[in-house]
DNA sequence: CCGCAATATGACGCTCACGGAAAAGTGTGT
DNA sequence: ACACACTTTTCCGTGAGCGTCATATTGCGG
């Protein structure tokens, strides 16, 4: 357990509660009841924490994304078994589905964050603009106090 | 107000609560003790609007980025006024800082969310792609079974 | 001036996502 | 076999972010 919370970042009481929501199958145990993980389950738990700090989903959201994920495991399972093209087509169509979901928020979410990218990014430009500027007023100004310039500026006492 | 509420699609509640936790400097009031809202306060809900769902700011880290825009707007202020190249370097650096800060957190999430959108995207390339092949598999083994592939597929009652 | 919706101010409640302590059991190096 | 740290379950607590009354005013058309 102290491993997972190492590589997960995640606190022992975190994951019992996601298990108990029902984020994460029913783990294995040591006969003792201890709680043992495979790496699949580190790896959902890293997907967990991801989706809530990246996307801010909620732990419900979180859920019905890996059911999401589960549904279009069994997709995948099915397919492999199904020997209809017809059927298999039904299950491409329904994974899609899935996937065109999950690429709208994702995209959805972007654009915004582009957009005040931009803006932090312009005004990092004029800041820089001006900041060059200044330099080579001091420098005209005052040609004996050269170098240096990053760091405070300090009064004189 | 209730105008406000539809221009944000914040509740007067959570408006309320804000001004409470210091995210709003106490608005104008009418004779009687009703709020008014100048246009730049209207923006300045939609920015901490932004701020939480948009990059998952918690109210308290939106104070902060909200004084630390105050703080840029009164460098701006305080530049305006000051003669002293010197002083308006340091004052230009400080607004520098700041802004830095905010494009390093925005660029992180930008990254992340960038990779994720990358994998489902070429998940769904996959999935494009096995769809067609799939459509061709059935023009080959039913040729009179042509057209319409999309929608669902019905099974034989 | 009246009536009535809109707003203000508490105060309490609620959900989410855990935190933390207690009591009991487990794994493990020596 | 012991010591001792680690886990488990249970249950109560907490902080953020509002929702929801209740009660008192306020603004405003008629």
């Amino acid at each position: 357990m102290e491993e997972i919370v190492r590589r997960t970042g995640l606190t022992p009481r975190a994951i019992r509660y996601y298990e108990e929501m029902g984020l994460l199958s029913p783990s294995g145990r040591t006969a003792g009841g201890f709680r043992l993980f495979t790496d699949a389950e580190i790896a959902q738990l890293l997907r967990i924490k991801e989706l809530q700090t990246l996307l801010g989903f909620s732990l419900a959201e979180i859920k019905e994304t890996l059911q999401a994920d589960a549904a279009r495991a069994e997709i995948r399972q099915a397919y492999q078994q199904a020997t209809d093209p017809a059927t298999r087509l039904g299950l491409i169509e329904q994974a899609t589905s899935l996937a065109q979901t999950r690429v709208r928020i994702i995209n959805e979410r972007m654009a915004r964050l582009t957009k005040l990218q931009e803006e932090v990014e312009q005004s990092l430009a004029r800041l820089s603009a001006r900041h060059e500027q200044l330099l080579r007023e001091l420098a005209e100004q005052q040609p004996n106090d050269n170098g240096q310039a990053h760091g405070q500026v300090r009064e004189k006492p």
